[in-house]
DNA sequence: ATAAACCTTTACGCAACGTAAAGGTCAATA
DNA sequence: TATTGACCTTTACGTTGCGTAAAGGTTTAT
C-alpha cells in the first residue's frame, strides 16, 4: 500500500505539514518521490512513523527520536530512563503546582483578600525552591545535609499563622534596623535586642540553633550580594550592621 | 530602594533580559527612565515581578498574566480554576505518560525484544485514545456511552498475552481477508468463518455483541476512509468484502 | 586615563509546527 | 473537453519566551 501526504496524515491522525516537516529535518523520509514531486510512503515509513508518535506522546524531542530510531549504536534503555526521571520531575512539580493552586483557590473562596494569600502557599514553595537553588550547594557544605532537609521541611510545614509572624518579625526587624543603622553602634542594647530578634526569625526555618551558624549567616549576609541587597533595601550599611550586632550577640567578636 | 536591571535580576532570580522583555511586551514597565536611558525599577515594581513570577510558576502564559494583574476586570478565581483544569489534564497525561515508560522500561529489563514490546502499553492507551479522538462522539452516540466505558476498559486491562493473541488473530484475519477477496464471495463457508474469526477479535475489546453493533460496524469499515483504509491495506476492495462477509454473517443481508 | 562592569537597542536563533501564498497535478463532473 | 475542486509542491513568515551576540554609550574603580 502506498500513501500520499494527505492519506498518510489522516491514517496516522497527523497533519501534512508535519509530516513535510519530519522530511525536511530527516526524521522520516518518504519511500520515493514520484514523477511529480509528490512524497510517497510504504509500510516501512507507517511503522516508523508509528514509533516516533509514540515516543513523541512521551515528550521526547524530535531531535532524540532521531536517534532513538536512527542510530542502532543509541541505547534506547538509557535513554528510557533518563527520560523517566525528567517525566517525575515535571510530574513532581506538576504536584506542586496544582496544590499550591487548590490553595489559592480555597483561601479566596473563604473570602480572604487574595492580595497576600494568594502568594502563601507559592512563596513557601519558592523559599525552599530558592534556597535550594541559590545556596544549595554552597550551604549543604557548610552546614551539611541534614539540617537543610530538616530545615526545608519546617518551613514546609508552617502553618499560616507562623508564616504571617514570621513575616511579621521580619517586617520588624527590617525597620529596627533601618532606625539603628544610623547610632552605627551595633553594640547598643538595642542592636543586640535587633540580634535576639533576628534569632528569633530564623527559629521559624531552623531546626536547631548554634552561634555558630548564625554567626556564619551573618558573615554571609555581607559576603553574599543577593542577602545584602535585601537588607540594604532597608537602609545603606544595613547588612554590615546587622552582621556585627550579630557578630556581637554570639560572641564571636567582642565590641 | 531603586534598581537597575541588573541589581533587579538579582534580587529576583530572572535575567536581565527576561526583564527587558517584560518592558518590551508591556508586562512590567520600570518606574522610570533616568537621564541616561537606565531602566529604574521601586518597591512597586519588586512587588507586581513577584506577582508574575508566582503566575509564571504555575505554567501561566506572559499574556494571561498581563491580563490577571493589569485588568481590574479579570476574575482571577475563575482564571485560577481554569488554570486548575489545566495543570490536571497535564498531570493526568503525565501520569499516564510515566506508567507506559516504567513498563517498556521493564519489559525490557526482562529481555523481552522491545521492537514490539516497547509499544505495548503505549499502543493499548493509544487504541483507547485514537478510538476517542476519531470515533469517540460518532461511537458514543451509537452505542451509547456505558458500552464504550466498559470497551475501553476491558482493552485497557487486558493482558499482555491476550493483547498478542489479539494481534495475532488480526493478523490471521487480515491474511486470510486477502486470500479470500480475490474470490468475490462473501457469501462462502470460508468468508463467514472469516466473519466469525472476526467476532471473536472484537471480543477482546467488545463487553458484550451484538448483531446489530456487528453489522453497524461493518458498514463503517466502508464508510469511513479510516477504517477503509486500514483493510484495504491487505488488498484491494478488502473492506468491502469483509463488510458484506460481516453482513450476511449477521443475518442482516441476505446472499 | 583606562579598564571593568554596567547600561542601551537591534536582531538573529531555538522547537515544532500553523498558516498563508503562489503555483503545479489529478480525478471527476458539466 | 474544459473546468472545478481537491490534492500536491516550495517558500516563508508567525508563534513563545527568552538566550545570545553585536555595536555602542555610561558609570565606577583604580
Amino acid at each position: 500500500m502506498e500513501y500520499t501526504v494527505q492519506k498518510l496524515a489522516h491514517l496516522s491522525g497527523i497533519s501534512g505539514r508535519t509530516l513535510r516537516y519530519y522530511d525536511q529535518i530527516g526524521l522520516l523520509k518518504p519511500a520515493k518521490i514520484n514523477s511529480s514531486g509528490y512524497r510517497i510512503y510504504g509500510q516501512k515509513e507507517v511503522d516508523q512513523l508509528q514509533q516516533i508518535l509514540f515516543f513523541r506522546e512521551l515528550d521526547v524531542s524530535l531531535d532524540e527520536i532521531g536517534k532513538i530510531i536512527h542510530d542502532p549504536e543509541y541505547d534506547q534503555t538509557e535513554a528510557l530512563q533518563q527520560h523517566y526521571k525528567k517525566l517525575a520531575k515535571k510530574r513532581a512539580r506538576l504536584d506542586r503546582l496544582i496544590h499550591t493552586v487548590e490553595k489559592t483557590i480555597a483561601s479566596k473562596k473563604g473570602g480572604v483578600p487574595m492580595q497576600d494569600k494568594e502568594k502563601f502557599e507559592g512563596f513557601k514553595e519558592k523559599l525552599v525552591e530558592e534556597n535550594e537553588e541559590n545556596y544549595g550547594k554552597e550551604i549543604r557544605k557548610k552546614y551539611g545535609d541534614d539540617m537543610i532537609d530538616a530545615s526545608n521541611a519546617k518551613l514546609r510545614n508552617m502553618t499560616e499563622a507562623d508564616f504571617n509572624k514570621m513575616k511579621e518579625l521580619e517586617k520588624e526587624i527590617l525597620s529596627t534596623l533601618a532606625h539603628l543603622v544610623k547610632t552605627e553602634d551595633p553594640a547598643s542594647d538595642e542592636a543586640q535586642e535587633l540580634a535576639a530578634k533576628h534569632k528569633n526569625w530564623l527559629m521559624y526555618s531552623w531546626s536547631s540553633y548554634s552561634k555558630e551558624a548564625h554567626a556564619g549567616l551573618a558573615e554571609m549576609y555581607v559576603a553574599d550580594e543577593r542577602f545584602s541587597a535585601y537588607y540594604d533595601k532597608a537602609a545603606n550599611g544595613a547588612a554590615t550592621f546587622l552582621r556585627d550586632a550579630i557578630l556581637i550577640y554570639t560572641g564571636s567578636k567582642n565590641n
